[in-house]
DNA sequence: GTCTATAACCTGATAGAC
DNA sequence: GTCTATCAGGTTATAGAC
């Protein structure tokens, strides 16, 4: 394995575990046996390779659910679009590489909704909201006669569940006295999409001074 | 004010805007204009600060959701407890404090489920989970013939969005192009209770494997 | 209770030899 | 590409004067 590759292993394991301010150069070179000026030398800051760590398991995330969505778009032809399709292209991938490969890694993605950072900011803009923007138009399709604002507030209150489902899943032991397993992929997936489908297709309710 | 509650409300203020690691006593000793060793004073350290300040948020939150349980439960008798008012008993007091006084803290209280902290863990067990047991019962109550299990994933998943809700709400408004305001307090509990009750009521999901 | 001064230590980054 | 050595600045915590 390289040494850059054996940096960014190291550097997930110890941001997972205690945090990406708490992590210092010198613990992740020690964890990973290289010389500390190594990180420098391969990228060029510590807030570069926070990036390149993240960037490595978001990327097949994001490949992946576009993929499905494609598929499902195709299948799909003119016809009406199957909500069951398009959540399962949105929730699937997410479940399987953060509950599988990158399980550790999951907290700290729950973590980046909301710690305050320019570059994971910039980050965002450019590999998120492209995804984001095809799968509220999927969702559109899928969903016709809910408006568009609130499906939004929809979407946002499922990012919110699957995140924090993957982010912290111990909570999900400690609260089910260790009977709910989130490590259950297919479970997980099954119970995500159930609990979705009906928020999605609730029906809107009467706010005043509703957004248009 | 008193020197103890100048550096509370300055540790909230930066904690919540730069992020816990990164926010020095330095920092909020001169926001607050007063001594750096009045934190250790008043404080015995760091980490005794961050629970403080947590403490001053959640303790109001959950008195609140206790208050309006048991005034739920008070009206329902020996009658089936309504599926509306435990929600609410639930939903309103978080979002009206972390969506109108404590809004600039909110974003903290998201990241602490996923912030690796043996105090705040220990934080957890002593102040949260009473509560989530509590609520627990009343939500078991409220939807009889749903097994506990999965009540439980699903509350976790409901905590998921409310917590996403309050914690990433500028996600909110950039996926929504500033379209869906989630400082509308009302507009936000209504939302979240209608996605939520109909997330909840979802027929169960066969799943292989289920968990008892 | 509040201050100053300082101890003891850790941080990211880099220059320069190999 | 990888090392050592070091810079310049930051950190928490505390001792001791007022």
């Amino acid at each position: 394995m390289t040494t850059k590759d054996r940096i960014l292993d190291a550097a997930e394991r110890l941001f997972a575990r205690d945090g990406i301010e708490a992590t210092s150069l010198r613990a992740i070179t020690a964890e990973a046996g290289v010389n500390l000026a190594a990180v420098n030398y391969h990228f060029q800051s510590k807030d570069a390779l926070v990036l390149a760590v993240i960037a490595r398991r978001v990327g097949p995330v994001n490949e992946r659910r576009l993929a499905l969505l494609d598929a499902c778009e195709r299948e799909a032809g003119d016809g009406p679009l199957p909500l069951q399709g398009v959540l399962d292209a949105f929730v699937r991938p997410v479940v399987e590489i953060f509950g599988g490969r990158g399980r550790d890694f999951a907290p700290l993605m729950g973590r980046l909704y909301t710690e305050p950072s320019e570059s994971m900011e910039k980050f965002y803009r450019s590999e998120g909201e492209p995804v984001a923007e095809r799968f509220i138009r999927a969702y559109q399709r899928a969903l016709p006669g809910l408006p568009r604002n609130e499906l939004v507030w929809r979407l946002h209150f499922s990012m919110g569940a699957i995140g924090h489902t993957l982010a912290a899943s111990h909570m999900l032991r400690i609260l089910s006295n260790g009977q709910c397993d989130p490590s259950d992929v297919e479970g997980t997936v099954k119970r995500l999409e159930a609990y979705m489908t009906a928020g999605l297709r609730a029906p809107v309710a009467e706010v005043q001074h509703a957004m248009r």
